[in-house]
RNA sequence: CGCGGGGUAGAGCAGCCCGGAAGCUCGUUGGGCUCAUAACCCAAAGGUCGUGUGGUUCAAAUCCCACCCCCGCAACCA
């Protein structure tokens, strides 16, 4: 098969808390896909970076006394060891604050000025005379028209979301006096103009894209209206646009062409054209894959806000994306005591647990399809059975079998032959239609029947009735399997796949193709790869 | 009547698009094995598939309708 050319791009985290353990679980497809793609040949970039603006961050840096920067790099810092831990593959993990990125996110602003669809409108906006400034409706409150109480501004727990009139006389959540409406110059993105090519763009995929994603997509598209992309902000990316200079822009906006800007510096980086990997009219004959890897919240966002703005930049951006939206990580348990803080960061669950075991873990329980209930207990039935029972007991069943210093040499079983050589297939399929559940459930499918193959053979038998030929032959054929699921499990155990590799002594890089293993080698540095919990 | 995702043995899930004897893992019970981290293998029990004495059909977990519950969105939180 001829090389793709293949974007995976993971939501950017926002810096105003620890990264958490459901941003792993949810981003977690797109470490597979980008390795997966990798050991098939592809060019890979998988790109993200820390989202550091916004309304949210002046509003803590005001509460602490300190910079919108020192809280941003304190997460930011959390993010990049956490995402380490769990061994993210990132060609390029950025940070939106980040001088590269922000002079290109006002490069593309002015082209879609130029290109008229961002245009100047004026609307009324929440004003604070006596902070002298424009007030986000995070940072007013309201009495609920609804249900009577008093809620900010940007919507109320009673799910009312409250519309223009039922902003007069809000309080000022910084200093308590009133606000008024006032006439503001806001920039304004024609998100209505691109109606009919996200509507193809979405016909186009709604095959491959997960059914939240189609639904979700078709329910904006129905009554799509502009946004403004300009904030009354001191924290951010300047608007590039003469009369708005006190103005900064949407975070949305620059967070979704970070995708963007991070290949563009990784080219500049590594020395290759950054549009091979966005651009229709570069490299048109090799097919091109972008994978948006997110949570359900974040859908509109990627199916509908940055395929529009590609489109509006008017230069053969590639804007057929993939959406891969995971649902929600939720934890019952925890809930319950988060006042006391929990245990589900994920630096802290790194350092807690095995994170190859958890990454299985979320590779088949994860919130792939619908919410998934992450608890210390399902867990640990998935390290403890799945793992170590199934799988690290097959390597040590197989590689310290008692008095075995040197894997024998032998033939394969045919039919053992011929299942791994098609499961690559079966798996290799799966991924790509981002099935990543069923990938891993074929996976320990395999070690299940290479146990149940274990178990018939038997090999103990074998060795005492002097047997030696079928003897070698099981364990053999047993390794062999072993050696093919150092790459089979590469895309999800990258840790583990590397120390059994070694046990195995294979030398070459992990590929998507059917390995031999090398006989006679010696055991003697294979050792346990997990402990129970 | 706002929109979307979900509700399947004690637990966690698959199956639903495209209707055709309810599957998988854990747990439980019984048996086998002794290579392996008390791991592995075989077998059994356990479910009116959220509710409906609702509709379509020869046939519904699957399609349609009504209702209930959990989660998300609802465009100035990101």
């Amino acid at each position: 098969m001829s090389k793709r050319n293949v974007v995976v791009g993971i939501s950017w985290p926002y810096s105003n808390s620890n990264l958490h353990i459901g941003y792993i679980a949810s981003s977690l497809s797109g470490d597979i896909l980008a390795r997966y793609h990798r050991m098939k040949g592809d060019d890979v970039v998988m790109v993200s970076g820390t989202d550091s603006h916004g309304t949210k961050m002046e509003i803590r840096a005001k509460a602490e006394g300190c910079s919108p920067k020192d809280i941003a790099d304190r997460y930011d810092q959390n993010f990049r060891e956490a995402l380490k831990a769990f061994s993210f593959s990132f060609d390029k993990y950025s940070i939106t604050y980040d001088k590269f990125h922000k002079e290109k996110c006002k490069e593309f602003f002015i082209k879609l000025f130029e290109n008229g669809y961002i245009v100047p409108r004026t609307e009324k906006r929440t004003f604070c005379t006596t902070c002298n400034k424009f007030v986000a409706d995070t940072e007013i409150k309201i009495v609920c028209p609804v249900c009577g109480k008093e809620t900010k501004a940007d919507n109320c727990d009673c799910g009312y979301v409250p519309v223009e009139k039922d902003l007069e006389g809000a309080t000022c959540l910084i200093c308590g006096h009133k606000t008024e409406l006032r006439e503001n110059s806001i920039l304004v993105f024609r998100l209505s103009a691109f109606k009919k090519q996200l509507k193809k763009l979405l016909d186009d995929n709604k095959d491959i894209w997960r059914a939240n994603s189609v639904n979700e997509t078709k329910k904006y598209l129905d009554k799509l209206i502009d946004r403004d992309f300009s904030r009354d902000l001191a924290w951010g990316v300047e608007v590039p646009i003469a009369g708005y200079e006190d103005k900064k822009v949407w975070v949305w906006y620059e967070a979704l062409l970070g995708y963007i800007t991070d290949t563009m510096e990784l080219g500049e980086e590594q020395g290759f054209d950054w549009q091979r990997f966005w651009k229709t009219n570069v490299e048109p004959d090799r097919e091109k894959i972008v994978y948006m890897c997110h949570a359900k919240d974040n859908i509109m966002f990627h199916s509908i806000m940055l395929p529009a703005m590609l489109m509006g930049l008017k230069d053969n951006f590639y804007t057929n994306i993939h959406m891969v939206s995971a649902e929600y990580l939720t934890m019952n348990d925890v809930k319950i005591s988060k006042s006391q803080g929990n245990g589900f960061e994920a630096l802290e669950m790194s350092k807690r647990f095995d994170t190859d075991s958890l990454r299985f873990h979320f590779a088949l329980n994860g919130p792939e399809k619908k919410d998934a209930n992450f608890t210390l207990d399902t867990y640990a039935v998935t390290h403890n059975s799945d793992v170590v029972n199934k799988f690290a007991n097959l390597i040590n069943r197989t590689l310290k079998f008692k008095g075995l210093e040197t894997l024998p040499e032998g033939i394969v079983d045919e039919n053992v032959y011929n299942r791994v050589k098609d499961i690559y297939n079966i798996v290799g399929d799966c991924i790509e239609k981002t099935e990543i559940k069923k990938a891993t459930s074929e996976i320990l499918d395999l070690i299940m029947e290479t146990n149940r193959f274990f178990d018939d053979q038997k090999p103990w038998a074998q060795f005492k009735e002097d047997d030696k030929t079928s003897f070698n032959n099981t364990i053999f054929t047993c390794a062999f399997v072993l050696a093919n699921l150092t790459n089979l499990l590469e895309p999800i155990m990258p840790k583990t796949t590397e120390k059994l590799r070694n046990f195995l002594q294979i030398d070459s890089k992990p590929t998507w193709e059917l390995i031999c293993v090398k006989p006679n080698i010696s055991l003697d540095k294979v050792e346990p790869l997990f402990s129970r919990i």
